[in-house]
This record gives C-alpha cells, structure tokens and sequence, in this order.
DNA sequence: GCCAATTCATGCGTATATGTATATCACTCA
DNA sequence: TGAGTGATATACATATACGCATGAATTGGC
C-alpha cells in the first residue's frame, strides 16, 4: 500500500463532508461541536492541500464546485465507513461506563421509563442516560439512539429486537369529563364526544374504530403531536384518550371512559442495533429496561 | 445524517490503519512522516475514545485484538476511500505548481529523460519532478508514481496509455571489446561472446535469440539488476548487450557488435493513470515528455 | 552470552490549531 | 430604508499536539 497519498488531513476531509452535507460553515460547525473559523480554516486547508477549489464562496453559503461534487462522493464513502467504526466500535466496547442513549415515545419517556431508569442508576452508577423522544423508527439505523422502545416489531435485519410483553390499553378520561354527563358513558356516547389527538388524527381514528367506537377526525378538535402535553389536556378535561392502563393508573382523577368498551392490547418491543448489542454497556441497559418494562403493570385492575 | 457517530478523530483512524497494515508503530511512524511517539499516543487516543483496546501490547510488536481486527476492516474502507479523494483531487487539480512522480527505467532516467526534463523546467518552473527507477507496472495503481514511461503496452482500464514510437535496439558492446577479436563479429560468434545481463537472465536469453543468436545463460556470467551498472560493464569492455540505439549513441566508445544482426524495435509508452489525465499539471508533464520522447532519435545512423 | 539494533512509552519545550471576539457582507422583514 | 439575523473571514490568547530526547524491554546476531 501506498500511504503517500493518504498523508492529507483525514480531519479536514470530515470538515469538508459535514460542510458540503450540511450546506454552511455555521451548521457543520454545530453539528461537529466545533466553532465556525474552525470549519472554515479546515476547509480552506484542504483546498489547499489537495489543490483544489472545493466550494465557491458566492454569497451567504457556499456551493460545491464540480471537483468538490466529485470529491464529496468519495469523503462520503470515508464517512460512512467511519460511521461503521463507530458502531462497530460500540459494539466491542466492554466497558460499562458511558453514554446511552434510548429512543422512547415522550409517554413512555415522562411517565414509564424514569422509575426503571432511577434502579438502573444504582446498578450501573457509571452508565449515562440520555432520553431520545421520539417516534421515528429510523433513529436506530441512523444511530441517533442506541436502544429504542417501540411499539411495532422491526423488521430491518441489522435490528435485534425483543418483544417484552402486550399492554392493555383502554380509553380514559379525566373524571370530571367522564361522569360530568350524569350517567355512565357508553360506545352510543361516543360521536357525542371528544377526543383528544396526537400526532395524526386519521391513525387515531382508525384505533378508535378497533375500540368499536363510531367516531370520525370531527370528533378531535385538539391535538398534540407531543404526548405529555395532549395527556395534559386530557387530564383537565378536555377530552378522552387512548392510554395505557399502567400510565393511566399513574393518575389519581383519570377513569376509563366507558363502561361497555374492552381493553385493546399493544405490544412492547425493546431494539437495538444488532452489533450493539454485543456492547456490555448497551447489553447492561437493555436487559435492565427488558426486565423493568416486564415488570410495569397497571397498580389497580380497572372495571 | 448523524454526524455524532464520526466525531471521534480521523487522524487517529488513519494512525491506526497504517500501525495496524505495517504492523509497528515505528513502521506506520515512517510511512506517514510523523514520529512514533505521534503514533503511539495517536492510536493510544483512538482506543480511549472507542472504548476499545485495538493493540495487544506484548513484546516488540503490536498485536490486533479480536476487536481491532473487526475495525480495522471498516477503517481500511475508509483508507481506500481517502486513496481515491487524494486520486481524484490530483486529477482535478488546475495548478501547474506541485511534485509530479515519473516512473521509468533507470536508463531511461539516466540518459534520457535529463535533458527532456531540463526544457521542462524552463517550460514550467513550478513543477518540481521526482524520478523513480522501477520496472513494475504496478507503481502506477497503487499511486506511487503519476506518469510512466513503460516499453509494454498496459492493458488496466484504469490507466490512460499513449504510445510514443517504436524505438530501435541492437547489441552494443565497447569498442576494445568488439575489436578485440581482430576481425568483424558475425552471429556465428556469440556462442563464445559473454554478454551482461540484467535483471532477469532467462528473458535475455529470449531477447538475444529474437537477434539469431544462438546462447544460452551460460554466456550471462556478470549481470546487475541496476541498468546503469550493467551498461558501465559494458563500456569497460567485460560484455555485449542490448540497448536502445538513443542510448548507445550517446557514448562514443560503444559500437554495434555484429556485422550481419538487425535492430529489433520495442514500443515506447507513456502510462498515466485516467484520473490524472484530466490534472494540468499531470497533462503538461505528460505532454511535454511525449513530445520530448517523440523527438529523440540516435544521433548518427548505425551501419 | 552479550552486544547491537529495534521496539514502545514518557517527559519536556515548542509549534500548531482551536476558541473567543470582531469585522464585514448578504438577505429578510418591517 | 434601516434594523436584525445569520453567514464567512480574520486577530489574538490559549490549549492542544507534535517532535526530540530518553528509558525500559525484547529480539537477533556474532
């Protein structure tokens, strides 16, 4: 091999990949965590090195020249074999200490997770925790989390995935709403109701429909894409939801809803990248949230 | 794209791929032109930021881990991938400033490409040259050379080949030596003549019996793979052999050996890889020396 | 069996590169 | 038109990384 024609800076080139990716100086900047004349010098260093003009400075941003379109191609193939580093790398890695990061819808995140997350804290006082919210499944795959709570089974074979258990969910509503009407509610009741949306209403619809529940997007005249914020809502009595009962049962003034309505089932999948799962550190993590997601049930058995 | 996963360093990826391929540091040290404690604490770093211990530090040398050897298949990626930006990026280059390799024989480059070389450096002072004395062909793909002059057509689609003339060759020997024998030598003398060989004797013998004459490697008792040595042998009067009627013609104490031989021909190429076709300083260096090997001729005409 | 030659790791002074602050420019919106 | 936002490029102080020198340890050769 000849190593004469790597010697330029390898640092550089990911300057220039991140810059050409993300358009300017200022955004590769942040997402490399370094500062703007950084970027800026690095890039003109590898200019400068290879001889070539890389980007024209026209205005506010820059634009890739032709060589630097043809460049990008190939430090882009450098990226993402250093992507695969990483990962790989990760996966290797036996040391406990360290950042993982979990992908979790905000529900689950604000109101399941963090009582699972404290006992991990005591067994493993070196393992960081970030909590990625989310509902996105390709956050994995673009290793943005290392391990994902999902609610539908992945099939993508890079993924490892374990189906911890079926959740009974049902829909409540805070108890104001609930017997505010003088009687007990029933499925009759429902196109007379509010419902409260998350992130798309058709979807909803079509769940509340499997509750066998005549309604339509009509019925939802407030939504929010963010869970906790619509679960808010929902608490003070502006509508009913679909909730898991465990996270239901956190709430004191929350019933369910109707009377002659059955519980639905959603099943609880934990994923990871398949190499990360050889990682002690992400191994450690994912079997503790394996067996505390297990172990979550609803503290009271409704009806 | 998630550039958090590539933010660990580049130059350490690079210092690990070469420690990891030469297989010490003090070797990777030399063939990237940094120091071995750079490298040292280099890959040092690099295992520190994956996690992972990539070296098993027994003895002298270093030995891949299970983990290293894992990475050290994406880090290669990676080089292969700086290998064609540095590639690309000469070829796109539009300076004329800069180093450019040439790969010939060492008679070639020692008597003529000087004086081609020297018109060069009046044509284009920024242009520094750098002459490397192989007869591989293979210097040119794995990048060790930018343009060279080759007598066998190259067939790799990646190479861009130009075929300057055919040049001719006979048998030259000194003067006291071709003389000596007081009288004309014929091809009915060679089998008791003793010719200098080359690099490999065998093709000689082929090379001599294309002349008609009938030897054997018997007749090969002083050789030197160093074209320059060997036809110093010659001139002092301790053989024959074959070389370029161009080159002959410059020592005036060298004369064809035999009477009745005819000059053979052999091609002369100029091999450039495509990519840096396209470089103008590759181009001018490439242009100039075809022009410059399309003009020399053997100054007196044999026979 | 010992000396020479390499190997890797570490301490120290210096050169290089980074971040902060600032200037300049272009575009947007009032 | 004029302020505001966000972009790139430069000046300067500082933190980082490099090369040199050295030491410890092992291999290979005579």
């Amino acid at each position: 091999m000849n190593w004469q024609s790597i010697t330029f800076d390898w640092n550089q080139a990911r300057a220039f990949l991140v810059t050409a990716e993300e358009g300017t100086l200022s955004a590769a900047a942040r997402a490399l965590g370094l500062t703007q004349p950084t970027l800026s010098r690095q890039v003109a260093a590898l200019e400068q090195a290879l001889g070539v003009t890389l980007f024209e400075r026209v205005a506010k941003s820059l634009v890739l020249t032709e060589a630097g379109l043809e460049l990008v191609e190939h430090v882009r193939t450098m990226g993402d074999a250093a992507s695969r580093v990483s990962l790989s790398a990760s996966g290797q890695s036996q040391q406990i200490e360290g950042l993982v990061t979990i992908s979790a819808t905000d529900l689950m995140a604000a109101h399941v997770l963090p009582d699972i997350l404290a006992e991990l804290r005591q067994k493993a006082p070196g393992v960081e925790i970030r909590l990625l919210c989310t509902n996105s499944l390709s956050d994995l795959r673009r290793r943005e989390a290392d391990i994902a709570v999902r609610h539908v089974q992945p099939d993508h074979p890079d993924l490892y995935a374990r189906k911890i258990r079926e959740a009974p969910a049902r829909i409540f509503g805070a108890r104001s709403f609930v017997e505010g009407h003088g009687r007990k509610l029933t499925r009759a009741d429902a196109p007379t109701l509010d419902f409260i949306g998350f992130d798309n209403n058709e979807e909803l619809v079509v769940y509340l429909r499997a509750f066998g529940l005549d309604v339509s997007e009509a019925n939802i005249r407030l939504s929010s894409p963010n869970g906790v914020v619509a679960w808010e809502l929902v608490r003070q009595g502006f509508g009913l939801s679909i909730m898991a009962d465990e996270i239901a049962a956190r709430f004191p003034g929350i019933v369910p809803a109707f009377e002659d309505v059955d519980p639905i089932t959603f099943p609880i999948w934990l994923v990871t990248h398949r190499e990360l799962h050889t990682s002690r550190r992400i191994r450690t993590v994912f079997d503790h949230l394996a067996e505390g997601l297990l172990r979550v049930r609803p503290e009271r058995r409704a009806r």
